[in-house]
DNA sequence: GCGGGGCTACCGACCGGTCGGTAGGTCGAG
DNA sequence: CTCGACCTACCGACCGGTCGGTAGCCCCGC
């Protein structure tokens, strides 16, 4: 699940300096974000970062490879913070807040994921190299059999795990990716 | 938001004949649910249709143009049926009830406007004439409003009207929107 | 000290292909 | 004869991607 296998991270880091890839990567997680795949061009990104559409292209093979690391990279960020909050020893309410609270802060930090997200899902993910759904299986299948554990033990109301799960998932979603339209409605 | 403005309706209802320019709306819109706006040409639909693009075009003065038709000839489809059921006479749960089924068994019957829709709703709606949120906007504050009496009166429990039309707006069409990457989910 | 080979980053010019849209002609039904 | 539906042929713009070339930097042999 790791990325950026090239170019040393202390120095970036250090010196607070943004290599032109981190910029490219940047500027592309907007510009997909904001317009989706067709809708952007490698012209848009580069003009973005300031330089020429052949520049860009050669710290990236192709539009379809930036695309995927774009996605992979956020996908991995995401991975491990979920992670180390599913690690903690807390139980019940405090576990599932817990949690949800760690999913939420990323969700608000990224919000440019989300809109990629949304739009992979309603694709049907024809521009990843992944399954996003078999990747996502494994996480959802723990939150489920948490779930059914927890209504088990009578901590939370019997329902169908599951369904509550893609319930909350297609709600919470929706306030991030829809959040232009949303704005105008309230 | 009357839409159709011309090709009369009963010579297609009577013979069962579908005119080029109702094929083409109908190839359209699942094009544009499938692939997006940016994601469908003009040659993708007409192929569809079975003719060539200048052929299309005589029938729609632009790309834009047949898009925006698409949409709204769905909209005001769902205006009127969603109103046909707010006007009915039933109060509290059954009134719920009933306008839930109305605006689901439509999403149901048509899953690329739901597709469309949440596509626009991400966007911003750039490729719309009108401004979707402000055309919901009315029927979004009558179910407020409604939410609010009710609440008033005690049939409901006491919660954010607004926020809780929100959020089931989200996970209800999550589940049609997104139904190509939950199908894999589950 | 210095000159040159090799490297990265970037560029302008160009490629084949596709886009939305237009012009003009054919053809068949009324 | 007219007219609408459809066609082929074509347009300029833009797409993703390639090519050859250049400016600057590091490093090594002399």
């Amino acid at each position: 699940m790791a990325v950026q296998p090239e170019a040393s991270l202390d120095d970036e880091i250090e010196t607070g300096i943004r290599t032109t890839r981190e910029q490219i990567l940047d500027e592309a997680l907007a510009c997909f974000a904001q317009a989706g795949y067709e809708g952007t061009s490698l012209n848009d990104i580069a003009a973005g970062v300031g330089i020429r559409r052949p520049s860009l292209l050669h710290h990236f093979p192709s539009k379809e490879a930036l695309y995927q690391e774009v996605f992979e990279h956020l996908l991995s960020d995401w991975f491990d913070r979920l992670t180390g909050a599913i690690a903690a020893p807390e139980e019940g309410w405090d576990k599932v807040e817990l949690v949800l609270r760690t999913g939420f802060r990323f969700f608000a930090d990224n919000p440019s994921y989300v809109r990629m997200v949304r739009r992979e899902a309603i694709d049907g993910g024809q521009h990843l190299a992944i399954d996003l759904a078999s990747v996502l299986r494994p996480m959802f299948d723990l939150a489920a059999e948490y779930f059914t554990r927890e209504m088990d033990d009578g901590t939370f109301l019997r329902q169908d795990a599951r369904q509550l799960l893609i319930t909350g998932y297609g709600a919470l979603l929706s306030y991030f990716s829809d959040e232009p339209f949303l704005e105008g409605l309230l």
